[in-house]
DNA sequence: CTGGTCACTTGTTTTTTACAAGCGAATTTC
DNA sequence: GAAATTCGCTTGTAAAAAACAAGTGACCAG
């Protein structure tokens, strides 16, 4: 996952920041949420994340034990990206980072039906069943 | 506060990022929430934060007013750092960071008494009645 | 066999961060 | 009252990370 002595402080908060505290990592959480899952998915938002930053993350995630990477073809073999429940737990977070933006921001667009509501049992269904 | 061409993307998500998704922001409110306003004081806390990166980050809260900076004493001219009612509003951010870390995480340490269970308001009473 | 896509990797430049030292105003120590 | 210390920074400079651009290898389609 990550050692202990790569850490800054034992403090909770600052150990979140140690793992996802960056401009990118959510981003491709948040597109995991919104059922995004290839590479090729995560590349073409609109933030426009440079690829070999993309690459780095992926690694990373699944590093920390956020994300799962697994082949869902062979002949090329094509890899996907799936939450991991730890992954899908980032939920709560992402949306209270959406509704504190929402209450100072009037420019910013509106998350999908269902985003603020849903659960992380609820990203778990949908990435066992995807549609 | 940020003009909206230097954003990503018009998504909520990625905004909050651009503001706050960084290594040392959030360090400083949460420092910030637990009653701590000098420079010193942050400076001190456990994670060791560089000076220069301090005073550029206390810089760019203001700017996106997150924090207010006054002065509290002349000879010498002295400043104090503050919450402002959008910065109280991270609170339930952090809070949710907490949770998932203390989730997966058995080695970080306690937060402080009350903190997963304060609001915002709460933060502010404090900012006019210092102990 | 030519061209295209997908999922990356590999340079290289630019930006950011980290580390170390310095500084001005004032206050404290001797 | 001179010297040392504190506070809240700023200014270099080196190291690390990010951004940008191009390339690669495996495959498929025509």
């Amino acid at each position: 996952m990550k050692s202990d002595s790569t850490y800054r402080s034992p403090c909770p908060l600052s150990k979140a920041l140690d793992l996802i505290g960056d401009k990118w990592s959510l981003v491709i959480v948040r597109d995991m949420c919104m059922g995004k899952s290839k590479y090729g998915d995560f590349q073409h938002s609109d933030e426009g994340i440079p690829t070999n930053i993309l690459a780095n993350r992926l690694r990373q995630l699944e590093e920390f034990g956020i994300i799962e990477k697994r082949s869902y073809q062979e002949k090329p073999t094509r890899y996907e990206y799936l939450l991991t429940r730890k992954g899908a737990d980032l939920l709560p977070v992402l949306q209270q980072l959406v509704l504190w933006v929402q209450k100072y921001d009037n420019d910013c667009i509106e998350p999908p039906e269902g985003f603020l509501t849903a659960l992380p049992e609820d990203l778990m269904a949908q990435r066992d069943n995807p549609q």
